[in-house]
Order: C-alpha cells, then structure tokens, then sequence
RNA sequence: GGCGAGGUUGCGGAGCGGUCAAACGCAGCAGACUGUAAAUCUGUCGCCCUAGCGGCUUCGGAGGUUCGAAUCCUCCCCUCGCCA
C-alpha cells in the first residue's frame, strides 16, 4: 500500500491532483503543508494536517512543515468571512515559538533517508520587493484568474469586501510553493479543502516558470455528526498546547466523541491500522455503551501529543473524577487528580467565618459571577464533593472539605474544579 | 447623482410611543433520560447584586419631541435593491 491509498482508506482525499496517486506509489516525494501562526499554538483543527505529514514520512516521503511567519503577516481570506486584523510582527514570532515545537512533535528530523525540516516562509517572502514580485510573480497571473477563487469571489459578495492586501495573499502562498520547489524539491503540498485555490496557484506557477508538474492534495474540513463546530467545547477551544488545554481536558475532549464520529476520528487521529480500526467500528455497533472506540481514541490522541506520562495521569484523575464517588476515594487518588484538573488554593483563614458556595464556584472559575453561580444552582447544576448544592445561600467551611482539605466542584457533568485548602 | 428598503440582544428574525431586557428559531448552559453518547423533553439564556414589583447598560451614531422612545422628528454614518 502506498500513502495515496493510505489516505484514501482513512477518508482524508478530498481532492487531489491528477496523477497524485501514480506519483506517490513510485517514487518519495517532498511535501508541505503550511501552518499559519495566527496564535501561540495550534489546535485540534490542525491535527489532521500534522498527521497527514507523518504519514508521509513513514511512507518515506520526506515532510516540510511552513511556519508561515511571512504569510502569517497578510491572511489567508480562505474560509474567513471577513477581513482580519494583522497581527503586529512580535505577535507573530512569539506565534511562531509556540508553534515549532507542536510542529516537531510529529515529525522525525533524525530520519536518515527523509528528514523533517520546518521551514519559516518569512525568510524568503519577507525579501521580496514590490517591483521584484510584481514583475516576477504578478505576471504569472490575470486578475480574472484570482477573482475566480472561491476565497475571494465569496468576499467579493459581502459589504466588507475584500482588502489587496488579502486578496494578494493567494500569490505569496504560490511564492511559497515555488521556493519549496526550488530549494528542496518539494512537488507536492497539501492542505484543508479550503486550500485548493491558493494550492492550485503554486502548481500553475511552478509549471510556468519552471515548466514542471506539481501536486497537490486536500483534506475534508472537520465537521460533527451534531453539526456544531469540531474543537469546541463548553470551554473553548481545544489546544495542542498542555498549558491551554491540559491532557485530562484533552483526554476528555476525544473521549466524549460522538458514537457516529468516533471511527472517522479514529481514522483521522490515529496511526491504528484498518484492522485495528475495523474492530473497534464493530464494537461500536454492538456494545457503543462500552464507548471502547472512544476509550482507544482518547488514549491514542494523547499519548501522540502530550505522552505516555501525561496520558496515564488524565487516565487515572478521569477514574477518579468520573468514577464510583469522589468522596470515597483515596487521597493518593485526590492528590493525582488535583494534579490534572483546573484546581485553585484557598487559604484555610478565609473559610473560618464560612464562604458562601456560589463565591466558591467563582473563586474556584467554574462560573464567571456570583449571580451566575446563583442561575446555576437554581437549575439544580452545580454539586459539591458529588452532591447537588441545593442552597444558594449556603456556605462552607473546612468541614465540608473531603478529607479536610479538598472541595470538588462540578457544573454539570463535564466542569469539573478542585480547591485545595491551604494553611499559611 | 436620483428613487426605494433597511441597520434590533452570538447568529437569524419580530417589535414600530408605555405592560420591552425586547416575541420566535438556532447556537450556548443546566435538568430529566442515558453510555461522561445521540435524539427527545424541561428550564435557562444582556450584566450585577443584599435576588427585589432591585440596580446598571443595550435596539447604527449624535441631537430633539414627550411624563415616557427600539418605536416619533432632525442631521450624520453604513448596507442592500432599482434607475442614471
């Protein structure tokens, strides 16, 4: 099997060019994708694409990821509504910190056939000249054929419009393709299928100026079975960054997937091959209450993103948390858990006199006021150590505390926060 | 440039002098049911609190009329049609 048809088993081939197949099973080819540094790290949105350039690289294609520092300063209109607001360039670069190393965790520089390289497209897009660009490259392309492009054309019809600046956008990504072309060879880029145009101009411009045939390729854009935006939760968005969206949050997140996703995700996410996947698709259908395809899916994602360390930690405070009563377990237990879920510290002083539990759940960050907490309560929504607080009055002190110094909190079934008493 | 329609709470979309924090749908949040699922049903859904026929800020912007305006008037800004 060869990656073309790895893909297409795994449902990622939106698109491609003609060919793509014929030239993937043949020979190892020099792909890129490009990731654009529009905040300090990536999220799940990105995940299909970074797992796509694994798999090319275990199939022994050689992977470039763009670090679009140079695009990052223009937009990409594709998919965007409106116009956005430029980043200024510091934001770009710390952007781009963050980023890299996301980047590297899914790539393998050490390979000796066909090392990873990540790449920033500011190196070369930032040199351009304006009479240099426009001479060079803005020859290469009428104006008709940009406005054919479905990002533009959509902006066209809105009020806002469409800034140069945006609409230019779609040459420096052909700019890129070209450069990648010539410095490593690379014939083949890829994308979300809100790609295809601005992939579409690389190729066209590599067969202009140099005469050669490029490829490309574009995956479906993520959706859910219930139709609401794939990567967002109750509590925003789910990052790959462990600082913005722990492991145990992220663990939950995969394993909360929808019956009617989950082995599409599985696909998508996880190096587990058609076999592996085809059983736990039968599972699915004859016992979903085991949720076992969720269970393998959660554990896959994390272990790839956050390890095996991270990963037995959200295993173990998801047990605790979701499993037979918080009130029973152990504290070695607790004292795991605390490790992984959204927790504060308050001092044991201030609870003497008794803190009200709707100041608890603010100060705890389960709800952003008082009065909020209040609605919740009164909807019979927020439980204390595993009991429904009844009272949006009451209050609580250190003896409400499991084993003296732990308050677990929960809005609903998902939100979940401890607090931890101290004394100092 | 002329004529016409319009800008309402995340989105869509009612309201057209008081009873409007503003119908309804979607999204969101919570409850029931369940499998930490889906679907369904119920509640909630501007913000705050000491939770009350409570306070504060909203209906493109600025003024004005009125006891009282999202609703009427004036000017301005912006869209969308049609004509030139």
């Amino acid at each position: 099997m060869n990656v073309y048809e790895e893909f297409q088993w795994r449902g990622i081939v939106y698109d491609a060019t003609e060919g793509l197949s014929e030239v993937l099973a043949r020979e190892a080819v020099t792909a890129y994708i490009g990731f654009d540094p529009t905040a300090s790290s990536l999220h799940i949105g990105s995940l299909l694409p970074l797992m796509a350039l694994a798999r090319l690289q275990r199939f022994g294609h050689v992977p470039i990821a763009i670090a679009g520092g140079g695009t990052g300063m223009i937009g990409d209109p594709s998919g965007k509504a409106q116009e956005r607001a430029l980043l200024s360039l510091e934001e770009i670069e710390r952007n781009l910190e963050g980023i890299r190393p996301q980047l590297g965790r899914f790539l393998d520089f050490e390979a000796s056939a066909n090392p990873a390289r990540i790449v920033n497209n500011a190196d070369w897009l930032a040199k351009l000249d304006l009479l240099g660009f426009l001479r060079d490259t803005g020859k290469y392309f009428t104006v008709n054929y940009m406005l054919q492009k479905e990002s533009v054309n959509r902006r066209l019809e809105t009020e806002e419009g469409i800034s140069f600046t945006e609409f230019s956008y779609l040459l420096l990504q052909a700019c890129d393709f070209l450069e990648l072309f010539d410095r490593h060879g690379c014939t083949l880029q890829l994308g979300g299928s809100d790609q295809w145009g601005n992939i579409t101009a690389g190729i066209d411009l590599i067969r202009k100026v140099r005469g050669k045939k490029a490829h490309g390729l574009v995956m479906p854009l993520m959706t859910t079975a219930s139709g609401a935006k794939f990567g967002k939760t109750e509590a925003g968005t789910v990052w790959l960054d462990g600082e913005r969206t722990s492991p145990f949050r992220f663990y939950q997140f995969w394993l909360n997937t929808d019956d009617r996703d989950v082995v599409k995700y599985l696909k998508f996410f996880t190096f587990l091959d058609q076999a592996a996947i085809r059983e736990l698709e039968a599972v699915v259908a004859v016992a979903p209450e085991r949720r076992e395809a969720q269970r393998v899916l959660a554990r896959e994602v994390t272990r790839l993103m956050h390890g095996d360390e991270a990963l037995a930690r959200a295993e173990r405070a998801s047990e605790v948390l979701f499993g037979q009563g918080v009130a029973d377990a152990p504290i070695e237990a607790l004292l795991m858990a605390y490790e992984d879920v959204p927790s504060i510290e308050i001092d044991a002083s201030e609870l003497e006199a008794g803190m009200r539990v709707t100041e608890l759940a603010v100060r705890a960050g389960l709800v952003p006021s008082a009065s909020q907490a209040t609605q919740l309560i009164r909807g019979g929504g927020l439980y204390l150590n595993d009991a429904r607080v009844a009272d949006e009055k009451g209050r609580v002190t250190a003896a409400d505390a499991l084993k003296g110094w732990l308050f677990y909190l929960r809005k609903g079934q998902r939100e979940r926060r401890l607090v931890k008493i101290v004394r100092g």
